[in-house]
RNA sequence: GGGCGGUUAGCUCAGCGGUUAGAGCGCCUCGUUCACACCGAGGAGGCCAGAGGUUCAAAUCCUCUAUCGCCCA
């Protein structure tokens, strides 16, 4: 083995060795629990970035831990075809080739778009395989192929028989650079410096004018009502009467509505209901008139006269500009507010009239609707949400939600299975091609040009990967089953993971319509994580320049050392930083694990095979030393410690276990006692180091699965008594706690030992002797002079100090008291002679210092022991740790007192 | 306007009822045969934003304040 771990060498190579395994498929075995991670499908036109490197690493965790535990996991992978996004992208390409998707027609261009998906769209997948991802690639998916399209048009037309989605003429969020309509989610909200402008509009009755505030003048144009709210008094004369829209000359009547804040402007609002969602509220309560003025291209309509065919934000130029001329300007005030802008493209949106799809999600206190199961499945905890605060976001975006939008107008993603008759005028949806009208027979119809949602196929896909609406044998394995109960079997087998921003695109919607789909819950535990940003905590964007490429990192520090990087040191549902020098430590744990190994091998390549025996199942009834019964009681706690912080979804701290563990008691402490024996030819602990190492592997594979891999093939290629172990390392057993092995008797010595050792070389740092010159030191060991003596000569090597003694219990070598330097730790009192060295007069002062505050301390815990409060309320056990902190803390106070008692003065 | 979160060592963050608060990085001293300088040994460094309260016990729970950030309208 090199003396430097080199991924490059090891993860394509042991990647093939996984993938020509087959270990990623789950198990057929009909008795073991599924688990399922169904992967949120990335965008086909993306690459991937640290936002996926996160989440698949942390899914990749979930997955092989279960994998290891021994259930039927499966992690589906796929992509969606992110409608708006990918059209966008192939019609730049066309425009290139000078040509235009006008211009090639719909049927060629979508050709266009499936080529470049043919020679594009698995780049991401291939990325995914870079890091380790061991999702089943059998069953990659595409939300355009044939399943996941078939249950697109299932569900579009068992909502249209149920009457659920339905075609109406509503205000949208309309993008004129896109040429679509938009969700609600899909518009993002930005504060903008702007202007709010008061402008006058004359009485009919030419009696005074009234005075709306706007921030968009130009939409005046399409006014059809001034509206003030019913209590103010300010305007009460004017209710009912007709105001004169200037410039066009409209009259338009002054209506109240409660829904006018009278703070805003002053009091009265200019009614749009053609261009603003408000606006065509009230226009609809008082059946104002809906005039469009702005084309769905951003200029102007017909309807606003001279202006037609002007660009909006150049007509509302032209249009303060005219009202000032003419005198009906008041004034302009400088206004921030929030304007919403296109996701995809940031175009400022548009609010237009136009004819949509929408999809009734009914109320979230209507448990018969479709928001309000998908309420009540995390209210009442058929769904877990982690961390549990996001529950409170969910809910609150549920008891807002309106209609959804779900018609796109656009070429590339799932046609909208609905059929026109010209005939009869009534329409026809079906799942299948339809060529005549189901009602009057005729065959001149047409299908609806428009497209659905790209989150409308994402949002069936926890059911439709798996085979819905067939009843498939996936389906039945890997979707919740219609008796799974979460009080019973818990929230941990059906599990979706995402980013917090995501929580509305998918999680909401995959719940909804996973509900109206199957009656089901696609999942029982939703666990979020946050996002990753850039050294300085900005978010990482393109355009700023400060994003990671994750490959590039993977090229630098390795894939192992990239995962343990995103997923250690943070807490679920937190954003965190990435910068090089987190890399680079856990770059340099990899390396730490590497030369470990590397220690362990080559004595292994060096000892007799008898000495290796029985290292699967350490017998610790036959007499074990205690640096053996010590490493593996810390082996043991962490086993519970990992497997109990994986089951919180705690996956930071179960990896900052393994570090401590692996780098602190094993490398520093247990390897170097192990050295000592090894040295005067006792072989006993290698399979001990074996034992311990190989467990920790499997331990830390979950998190870093290539480097793991690499070695455990290395370590057990040359171990004895290899029937039944598996052929890698990610399927061979998580480990679980050796209860047997737990020793805190064991543990409580060696920590005082370590302890020991620490002051002997904290006293050497101190009085600056040189690392190789050995000291003598004499121990006074009170009741662990039996432990003492069978770690001295560990102790000897460890500490550099030559020769150690123990003194006779009770037989303290005061002699030295004035030539030494003295530590008290615990019960023990260490002495390091050094004549000539000491200051015997600053070491007083630091002894009575030490002795000062243990008897603070002490005074401490007796006071608390001494209050009844505390003794009756507090647990048993808290109490019992804390008379056991009073006698250690009364024979340290002795043990001072005794030293100083001894010192001349 | 409504909601959520952060404020802990120089920096980045864990910890989120049990009295003695941790890690990584950085910093200081020392160290090159014997797994590892992507390393070892030792060390310095914190009234856990502030103020009240609950509790036998608060960095941890509650209230308010300050400040920064996010989401929704």
């Amino acid at each position: 083995m090199p003396k430097a771990y080199d991924p490059k060498e090891v993860e394509g190579r042991i990647y093939r060795f996984w993938t020509e395994g087959g270990y990623f498929s789950p198990s057929t075995d009909p008795a073991k629990k599924p688990f399922v991670v169904i992967m949120p499908p990335p965008n086909v036109t993306g690459e991937l970035h640290l936002g996926h490197a996160l989440t698949a690493s942390i899914q990749d965790v979930l997955c092989r831990w279960h994998r290891m535990l021994g259930d039927a996991t499966l992690w589906l992978p796929g992509k969606d075809h992110a409608g708006i996004a990918t059209q966008w992208v192939v019609e730049q390409h066309v425009a290139r080739q000078g040509t235009s998707r006008q211009e090639l027609g719909r049927e060629a261009f979508v050709e266009q778009v499936w080529e470049w998906v043919r020679r594009y769209g698995n780049t991401i997948d291939e990325q995914h395989k870079r890091l380790g991802a061991s999702c089943d690639w059998s069953r990659l998916s595409f939300t355009l192929d044939p399943g996941p399209s078939l249950a697109v048009r299932a569900t579009f037309v068992n909502l249209y028989n149920k009457g659920l989605v339905y075609r109406g003429e509503r205000i949208i969020n309309w993008c004129p650079r896109c040429s679509t309509a938009l969700s609600d989610l899909e518009v993002e909200h930005a504060e903008q410096d702007g202007s709010l402008y008061f402008i006058r509009y004359p009485m009919q009755s030419g009696e005074g004018h009234i005075v709306v505030a706007t921030t968009r003048p130009e939409t005046m144009l399409g006014d059809t009502g001034v509206a003030v709210n019913p209590e103010d008094e300010r305007f009460g004369s004017q209710v009912g009467q007709l105001a004169i829209l200037p410039i066009v000359n409209r009259q338009i009547p002054v209506v109240a509505d409660d829904a006018i804040d009278p703070q805003f402007g002053t009091g009265a609002l200019k009614v749009t209901p053609g261009h603003d969602a408000t606006d065509f509220e009230i226009g609809r309560r008082h059946n104002l008139p809906v005039v469009t003025v702005i084309e769905q291209d951003g200029t102007m309509s017909g309807e606003a006269g001279t202006y037609a065919g002007v660009e909006r934000f150049q007509c509302r130029t032209e249009i303060v500009q005219r009202l000032q001329d003419e005198g009906y300007m008041e004034k302009v005030e400088a206004y921030r507010h929030s304007v919403g802008h296109c996701q995809r493209c940031k175009s400022v949106v548009e609010p237009l009239v136009s004819t949509q799809w929408f999809m009734d999600v009914g109320r979230y206190d209507d448990p018969a609707s479709i928001a309000g199961r998908a309420y009540r499945a995390v209210s009442e905890g058929r769904i877990r949400i982690v961390p549990e605060r996001f529950s409170n976001v969910y809910k609150n975006w549920l008891e807002n939600i309106r209609d959804w939008c779900v018609s796109r107008q656009l070429w590339w993603g799932h046609r909208i299975p609905v059929w026109y008759c010209r005939s009869c005028g009534k329409s026809t949806a079906s799942v299948d091609e339809v060529d005549a009208c189901s009602h009057c027979q005729s065959e001149d119809i047409w299908q609806d040009p428009d497209v659905l949602d790209t989150w409308f196929s994402s949002a069936l896909w926890p059911h439709s990967t798996v085979g819905w609406p067939e009843n498939s044998e996936d389906f039945s394995r890997f979707y919740p089953d219609a008796d799974f109960d979460t009080a019973v079997s818990g929230h941990n087998a059906f599990v979706m993971e995402t980013g917090y921003d995501i929580l509305f695109f998918w999680v909401a919607r995959m719940i909804m319509m996973g509900l109206e789909n199957t009656g089901r819950e696609p999942f029982h535990t939703v666990f979020l994580h946050g996002l990753i940003r850039d050294a300085e905590g900005v978010k990482m964007s393109k355009t700023k320049g400060n994003v990671l490429d994750p490959l590039q990192l993977i090229e630098e520090f390795g894939t192992d050392a990239l995962r343990f990087a995103l997923t250690t040191g943070t807490a679920p549902g937190n954003d965190q930083r990435l910068g090089e020098s987190k890399l680079e430590s856990t770059r340099n744990f990899a390396n730490k694990l590497w030369n470990a190994s590397r220690f362990v091998l080559s004595n292994i390549d060096r000892a007799d095979s008898a000495d290796l025996l029985g290292w699967r199942n350490l017998d610790s009834s036959s007499g074990m030393v205690r640096q053996d019964r010590w490493i593996l009681h810390r082996l043991s706690l962490l086993c519970r410690t990992v497997n109990r912080y994986l089951e919180e979804y705690e996956l930071g701290e179960a990896q900052r276990s393994i570090y401590e563990f692996l780098w602190g008691d094993y490398c520093d402490w247990y390897i170097e006692m192990a050295k000592v024996r090894i040295r005067s030819g006792d072989q006993s602990p290698l399979r001990v180091l074996v034992h311990v190492l190989e467990r920790t592997l499997r331990l830390l594979h979950p998190f870093m699965p290539y480097i793991t891999e690499e070695i455990w093939q290395n370590l057990v290629s040359r171990l004895p008594g290899r029937d039944g172990l598996p052929e890698s390392i990610m399927v061979a057993p998580y480990p679980k706690s050796d209860e047997a092995k737990l020793d805190a008797a064991a543990d409580d010595e060696m920590q005082e030992i370590i302890q020991v050792v620490r002051a002997i070389r904290n006293a050497r740092a101190q009085l600056r002797i040189a690392p190789g010159q050995k000291l003598p030191a004499t121990l006074a060991p009170g009741p662990l002079a039996g432990a003492l003596r069978e770690e001295s000569m560990m102790m000897e090597v460890l500490a550099t100090a030559s020769p150690l003694t123990i003194a006779d219990d009770g037989q303290d070598d005061s002699r030295l008291a004035d030539q030494a330097i003295t530590m008290v730790i615990g019960q023990i009192v260490v002495k390091v002679p050094l004549a000539g060295v000491v200051d015997i007069s600053s070491e007083r002062e630091r002894l009575q210092g030490e002795l000062l505050e243990t008897s603070e301390a002490l005074e401490r815990v007796r006071k608390l022991l001494a209050d009844d409060k505390f003794s009756s309320r507090a647990p048993e056990e808290v109490v019992e740790r804390e008379r056991e902190r009073e006698r250690s803390m009364e024979e340290r106070r002795e043990r001072l007192e005794q030293v100083l008692v001894q010192m001349p003065s």
